[in-house]
DNA sequence: GTTGATTGGGCTAGTGTTAGACCATTGAGG
DNA sequence: CCTCAATGGTCTAACACTAGCCCAATCAAC
């Protein structure tokens, strides 16, 4: 019937477009999406060692998921070893997991496990969304409340020991992107995070890079402060460069 | 049995990210979701007038979903206008769908139905991810190949009538980030661009206007062929706060 | 015309998922 | 010691979704 004929602009390749928009519309089934979405609640620390998961049937109505697939997700997370189910009142299923410290070769396999095009893929995601949280809430209006928040996360880092530290490494940097008030946003960084947590959690933490992170974390936090985007930006491109530079040579 | 006792770092709100992370694992039924993703292929003008989605049993695999579901979701569509389907060879679901030409006051009504949470949620997103995606385009090196489509997007725009201005301009953004090579990013902005297109649709396109974009669009193709990631971020920002601004007028 | 490839239309049997009810266990408090 | 509220454990009927198959319509090519 109607329809234009010649659309000169589309002689740029318009596939990936495509592509991009028309990917698939679940990454899985209700069990799976479920065992992922804990499993990053429980890797990014979000529900620390020793504590419980809210109870099945109030976390199932948060997931939006029925109890049934609910609990075979905390089953199969369970014989994981990831967590401890106990019955009864005072129970509930407590997080047995602690992140592993890392060992030489660690980070070999673990990349190595990922795939060079997903990896480049996750450094590039988390480093876009990162900066671009950074900068916007650099722009906004703080609130002294927003401040405090800010600098208690820093001085908590600075504070950690070491099996808490990537805890609240990603407990800041998630903080930057929750203080955006945007809920879209802060889920978006806990996505990115959780696709390199692996990685990180493999990478040996030694003093000079510790060091060297605590100074950039306080560039960020000096940046967004000041109110000043562009440096708040760039701090935290260089931040993450640096763990991105360290994974990318593992691709050579 | 174990457990850490005292997190002191933990007095600081950490109910927050519990919500972040635990939120619903899908955001509705297959369907439905299904509904939401042609609609964005449509609305984006991904698929574009008087085009054709690809065949059913091929666009299934695609979206990962089964053909009943997705029948049912462009059956959906076609009763409500967006779509023509034809049977036989060289049929298909066409699309009808043309945005509308906006009117005074339509603004107004879009914004009221979407609440003023989710406007700002949704343009703090955008905000950051395309401004992220911007400066790591910017950062990063370019071919001549990526420096061209960059090139073209601008031009289609700057020649672009007024009916394609909409879907050009789309394009030229969605560009950004496909040219960072991360599909993770592209779909986060093709994500984010969906969430407030409803609103771009309404804002009627006066030649001022047009013309104030125009130049930020060449600020911002300069900036990222010149290398310049803070110039890029600062481009995109500027010009997406234009838009961001005059929204926000309504909300008060 | 006739044909054949391509496409939407529709059916069925089997599996995944849900809502809701009820049971079993635990442990603090009386 | 008992009680009872909070919690995990289990079952069932109903609904959603899928895979696979075959039918029906269309139209360019012969």
């Amino acid at each position: 019937m109607a329809g234009p004929v010649t659309r000169p602009e589309d002689t740029v390749d318009d596939s990936a477009r495509l592509m991009t928009v028309l990917r698939p519309v679940r990454a899985g089934n209700a069990f799976e999406e479920t065992v992922e979405r804990l499993l990053q609640a429980i890797k990014l620390g979000v529900v620390a060692p020793g504590a419980k998961l809210p109870p099945e049937r109030e976390l199932a109505v948060q997931l939006g998921i029925s109890r049934v697939t609910l609990r075979e997700a905390i089953r199969a997370l369970q014989e994981a070893g990831y967590l401890d189910v106990r019955r009864g009142r005072y129970g509930g299923a407590f997080v047995t997991y602690v992140p592993p410290q890392p060992g030489t070769g660690d980070l070999r396999r673990v990349v190595a496990d990922m795939g060079t095009a997903d990896l480049t893929d996750a450094l590039t995601f988390r480093m876009a969304v990162e900066c671009g949280a950074a900068a916007v809430l650099a722009a906004s209006e703080l609130t002294d409340e927003q401040r405090a928040v800010l600098r208690r996360r820093l001085a908590d880092l600075d504070e950690a020991r070491v099996e808490d530290y990537r805890r609240l490494d990603t407990a800041f940097h998630l903080s930057i992107a929750e203080l955006t008030g945007s809920p879209l946003l802060a889920a978006t960084c806990a996505d990115a995070r959780l696709r390199v947590s692996d990685l990180l959690n493999a990478i040996p933490m030694l003093q000079v890079n510790l060091e060297h992170a605590a100074s950039q974390h306080q560039a960020i936090v000096a940046a967004i402060l000041a109110g000043d985007p562009e440096a708040a930006r760039r701090a935290v491109a260089e931040h993450l460069e640096g763990t991105a530079a360290l994974l990318r040579a593992f691709l050579s």
